[in-house]
DNA sequence: CGACAGATTATCCAAACGTATAACAGTTGG
DNA sequence: CCAACTGTTATACGTTTGGATAATCTGTCG
């Protein structure tokens, strides 16, 4: 067999190749689960091959680490980013941070099955469980905060149990809403979520939510 | 080299057999996740050889799916059971659904890297889908049900909605307390619950709850 | 423009995987 | 107590896995 013409290929930054071989693990787990991504597929996906992964990553478990923690940084980060640009009345601003934790792209299957396919290993490696719960506790204190800001009386730690409550709500909806699609009508989760939070808190956060896009009318 | 003694063994009826894979499918998808079940540790788990699992599930597949439909069954079970030897106050009943469900073994870090584990064969399955959907619904009607008996004024509509917010919340709650486990002190969770689906649905559900166990004094 | 450094590919390897099948042995009915 | 049945084991196969190493190409700097 005559030898086999050698690929070309462009050298990359380190940062570039991180981040898509990052991106790669991350669309492939999401897609069929953790045994689809093997070191070939994702370095296929990447555009690399795959002696390149152990060049960048000391090892497959270390990449499959650093895609778990790009992933729960980026959902946190969508959260917060919904608070940019919307306006300073306490529960607007927890009205949009709600809802925009209920819409894609953060509602998501693809999001769903990627965080429920780490699961194991957060359990077991430690370094993963302090990750996972950084975020747990970043995303968490966010929403305290904004409750805090909610022009009420409450001690902190009534507060921090509400905290509690709303981010397993929100969690709970997120999910199921995810993976349940069609299960439920366009909108639906937004609305049950809005009326939710407000009933535990006891504010009104639907009247404060006209502001925001339509829950009906998102496009796919 | 001479032949190896063959091991002695028993003939057991195909409900034990089938039962046992099952169990041991489960046990080790829940302490090492989906790749930690291969057939020969399944295999070894039961206390069989590997060839077994085929004489009794098609292929791997096939006993994967039927481990995840058990699994299901047997959580919703679980939360009914704990109806069974209750008052008839619809309070009480409430009460003692959700705090059984974010107890232990249903709450349970093992039973969460178990479920998340099948997250994303439930995605790409229609058989899966189908089962993990029924499920769902079978959980949320239970809710609905006990919603239904509160003596209040409540369309069907509002009760749906108001099922599928506390089945949400029941749900994040149940995640979060299994694997943050350290991050909550002893029965917060269950008093968390408690208290929130109470807001939701304008009843005081603490006070109802006198009869159970208390939250901070559960046995490991 | 030529040489050097290291980013990237190509190739190889041992181990483990799911599956298939033949041989064996416990159980049961006559 | 033997014969048929089938649950169960044992063994083998072909594939794929993560990891390691050698060869080579690419960009850069003197």
């Amino acid at each position: 067999m005559e030898p086999a013409a050698r690929r070309t290929y462009r050298r990359e930054s380190e940062e570039t190749r991180r981040a898509d071989l990052i991106t790669a693990t991350q669309e492939l787990v999401a897609e069929g689960g953790p045994e689809a991504a093997t070191v070939r597929a994702i370095a296929a996906r990447a555009g690399v091959t795959a002696g390149l992964i152990r060049h960048y990553f000391q090892s497959k478990d270390e990449l499959t680490r650093a895609a778990f923690v790009s992933l729960m940084d980026g959902m946190t980060a969508k959260g917060a980013d919904a608070l940019e640009g919307v306006g300073a009345q306490p529960e607007e601003r927890l009205a949009a941070f709600v809802s925009a934790s209920l819409r894609p792209p953060v509602m998501d299957v693809g999001a769903v099955v990627l965080w429920a396919g780490y699961m194991h290993k957060v359990r077991n490696d430690p370094a993963l469980r302090l990750a996972h719960e950084a975020s747990y506790l970043a995303y968490r204190n966010i929403l305290q905060s904004l409750i805090a800001a909610l022009p009420r009386e409450a001690t902190e730690a009534q507060q921090r149990a509400e905290a509690i409550a709303c981010n397993g709500l929100i969690d709970g909806l997120w999910l199921e809403g995810s993976v349940l699609t069609h299960a439920f009508a366009p909108g639906e989760i937004v609305t049950i979520g809005l009326r939710s939070v407000g009933a535990i808190l006891g504010v009104d956060l639907i009247a404060h939510s006209a502001m925001l896009p339509d829950p009906g009318k998102i496009l796919p």
